[in-house]
DNA sequence: GCCGTTTTCGGCCCGACTGTTTTCAGTCG
């Protein structure tokens, strides 16, 4: 049983006991272990093997161990049922909804047995949940706008998107003038999250410029922001509103003194803010949004800087790519943090594509774009031929273009450019190319695009065959989730991980902004068991190497050193680093049974 | 249900804001 399924049930039934009318502390225990189990790397399912092994866990005693062991051995969990034969399953869909929780879903339920949606909505319109106690005729509207939302969006935007929506948001509000002292997105966009529900902004106030009155004026001038849709909150210090596509923005306004303390508080992730304010709590300090502070007498401690409030409480510094509460307080307490990979460190791009199959450039123009962006190398992989919508490449045209590829390199473009292929992973796991033709080509990236729903147990034998053949050299896209739109393939990952580990093969961290593929977990699975890392953008045009960043910062997301992403080795060491061609000569014994071969590889190298 | 250099009981992260109330519960991040 996966992780996630497990946390799902234990999540799922703290909603319905908070629906129930539990006490706080009884649903936050099983809200804390769903949490802390979804954030985990090692498998429950081997820990619970020695039941000690989990109520080691922070938040797990020996009642959530026993539960946890019944998931395990039944699938289910005993009080999950009981509820839901007392709350059908769909009234956890209302908590989706804006500014319905917990108490109002149990009361339209025990009022109108509304337990859908849809229920919720025909209540609304009909005028019914203004006379309910609690709400009122603006609750009534705000569920209104909220069915509306929910029924039309997931709710959530890919990275490069966001990014754009706030930068443009950020240059607005420093348009402000002097009242502005600093303009900074937060939030999960901070972090480096693939996807991001909404905005979250924080504006430090210049000196001078922190009474009431400046501070109204600059929130009058955010919300004159031409591309607000609606104002959700306007307070002393914060304004809420939605832009024209839905995306929910929150701005902050703090005098500078408190920025340290407001920037982690705004960056979260909301698990990592709580685990902090707990280390604080132990060691007789408070932290909020504008300090950490004794709790005694409440003696400001620090706050104007993150690294102040880290030092504080006895922290190294936490980069915000990690603050996710997956294990980064207790390396930093004990400073043995990675030092992360960053965008510097990348020296090539290993999956692009030309207009010999779907791209929209040459391999001189993409050659060119790359060297220009500073890469020292890169490889251009085109389709196979049994991609035939992407124009893929059949054994005739790979091999043109192969050379095509080493006559470019061999007029000197001032890149190295690796004559590639992104070979397709057959339905029975075989290669879309003989081994012959495949032993021709300098770096082999194999991936799946078909057949994606096969089941569980086939799309894991398909990968181990492929990872299995001798030529394969780097999966792509692992997982091939496409962001709000496509779940990734299901197949077993730590067994797919560890053949990776046995032959040598690489994984893609695909820096394409709708696949973002391997993810962060999968990332530092993958790094537990010494599969290194490639990091490429899967490039159809120049614009699109620049996305190579996005793929640094999932990396970075993933924990991951620069020496575990190939791409950070100059080229002949990134060559020897991939895993040995059988049969290819070592840089001292040349091979002469390979020669053909062997001589096209070493006119592409030179 | 978890947990302890205040505690084996009684808390559980913390504060802003809204909308309904007439001093505060619920929701949200």
């Amino acid at each position: 049983m996966e992780n996630r399924d497990i946390a799902r049930i234990l999540r799922e039934t703290a909603q319905l006991l908070e629906i129930d009318g539990a006490i706080v502390g009884r649903y936050r225990s099983y809200e804390k272990a769903a949490e802390l189990i979804y954030s985990l790397t090692e498998r429950v399912d081997e820990l619970a093997k020695d039941p000690e092994k989990l109520t080691e866990l922070p938040g797990i005693g020996d009642r959530m161990a026993e539960h946890i062991g019944e998931i395990l051995k039944t699938g289910d969990y005993g009080l999950r049922q009981k509820l839901l034969k007392k709350f059908p399953p769909t009234l956890l869909d209302l908590l989706k909804l804006q500014s319905l929780g917990p108490k109002k879903a149990a009361l339209l339920w025990s009022m109108f047995q509304a337990a859908t949606v849809e229920d919720v909505e025909k209540l609304a319109r009909e005028g019914k949940l203004r006379d309910v106690p609690g709400f009122g005729e603006k609750t009534e509207q705000n569920i209104l706008k909220a069915v509306e939302i929910f029924k039309k969006s997931s709710g959530r935007y890919l990275l490069h998107n966001a990014e754009a929506a706030a930068q443009t948001l950020v240059a607005y509000i420093k348009t402000a003038g002097k009242a502005v002292e600093s303009v900074v997105i937060a939030g999960s966009l901070r972090r480096s999250k693939e996807t991001a529900g909404d905005l979250d902004l924080l504006v430090t106030l210049a000196d001078g410029c922190t009474s009431p009155k400046a501070v109204e004026s600059l929130a009058e001038h955010i919300l004159k922001y031409p591309s607000i849709d609606r104002t959700l909150a306007r307070g002393e210090n914060k304004v809420s509103f939605t832009l024209g596509n839905d995306m929910q923005v929150d701005v902050r306004m703090l005098d500078k003194e408190c920025f340290g303390a407001a920037l982690i508080y705004f960056t979260g992730a909301k698990e990592h803010n709580v685990a902090l304010r707990g280390r604080a709590l132990k060691m007789g300090y408070t932290l909020n949004e504008y300090a950490l502070a004794t709790v005694k007498g409440e003696r400001r401690v620090a706050g104007k800087t993150e690294e102040e409030i880290y030092a504080k409480l006895k922290l190294a510094f936490i980069p915000p790519e990690l603050r996710e509460n997956c294990g980064e307080i207790e390396a930093a307490a004990e400073y043995r943090l990675p030092k992360l990979v960053c965008r510097e460190d990348i020296r090539g791009d290993l999956q692009m594509h030309t207009t010999a199959s779907d791209g929209k450039n040459t391999i001189e123009e993409m050659a060119g774009a790359a060297r220009a962006m500073g890469h020292q190398y890169i490889a251009i992989t085109d389709h196979s031929k049994s991609l035939t919508i992407t124009n893929g490449l059949d054994e005739k045209r790979l091999l043109q273009h192969l050379k095509n590829m080493r006559d470019a390199n061999a007029r000197g473009l001032g890149i190295r450019v690796l004559a590639g292929a992104e070979v397709d992973i057959l339905k029975d796991g075989r290669m879309d190319y003989e081994n012959e033709l495949l032993a021709q080509i300098d770096v082999v990236v194999a991936s799946v695009h078909s057949f994606m729903s096969v089941g569980r147990a086939e799309m894991t034998g398909r990968l181990l065959a492929a990872i299995e053949n001798p030529y394969t050299q780097i999966i792509a896209h692992p997982t091939g989730r496409i962001l709000l739109r496509r779940d990734p393939y299901d197949y077993d990952m730590e067994k797919v991980l560890d053949a990776a580990a046995k032959y040598q093969v690489a994984f893609e961290c695909n820096a394409y902004p709708d696949r973002l593929d391997l993810n962060d977990t999968h990332l530092r699975m993958a790094k537990e068991r010494g599969v290194k890392i490639v990091i490429s953008t899967d490039s159809h045009r120049t614009q699109h190497l620049e996305w190579m960043r996005y793929g640094v910062q999932m990396a970075r997301r993933g924990w991951l050193e620069k020496a575990d992403v190939l791409n950070t080795l100059p080229v002949e060491q990134f060559l020897s680093a991939l895993r040995p061609k059988p049969g290819a000569a070592t840089p001292a014994i040349p091979a002469t049974k390979e020669k053909p071969r062997s001589s096209a590889v070493t006119k592409g190298r030179s």
